[in-house]
DNA sequence: CGATTGACGTACG
DNA sequence: TCGTACGCCAATC
């Protein structure tokens, strides 16, 4: 099940001073309520050159940063709440949602095509 | 320091 | 249409 790695990490990293992260967090504050959007997007805005992943590893740290990150807009591409798993609770995420005017069944967001917001056509247009 | 994992996405069968 | 495979890149074991 779990695929082989057949790909060695390089060990040198570089540092930058606007972290990846960081410009996550900025794209994902910038989501207007009652929006979502998909890691893919956020990662794509950013320039396709880190894949959706890092998208979500973004977001796992997004835990104790400041501001707090909406996280709760930022799903997959088919619209599934993949995150929900690492809320406080599974249903924090939809009930998060429900509240700001996403219709959420069965962890997916209702009309997501609709209510997708996309980073590069909103920000970048 | 090497191998594996991970809140994804796209490609292929 | 659905399942499996691989790539990205950073963090963790």
């Amino acid at each position: 099940m779990k695929r082989q790695r057949k790909t060695t990490q390089s060990k040198n990293k570089e540092k930058k001073l606007e972290s990846f992260f960081e410009q996550v967090y900025a794209v994902v504050r910038l989501i207007p309520r009652g929006k979502v959007t998909s890691y893919g997007a956020i990662g794509k805005y950013l320039g396709t050159s880190s894949s959706a992943r890092m998208v979500g590893w973004a977001m796992n740290s997004s835990h104790h940063v400041k501001p707090k990150v909406p996280a709760h807009r930022v799903v997959n591409r088919t619209g599934l709440l993949t995150g929900k798993n690492h809320f406080a609770t599974p249903t924090q995420m939809k009930e998060l949602l429900e509240k700001e005017g996403v219709k959420v069944k069965k962890d997916h967001v209702i009309d997501f095509k609709k209510l997708f917001w996309d980073p590069m056509k909103e920000l970048e247009l």
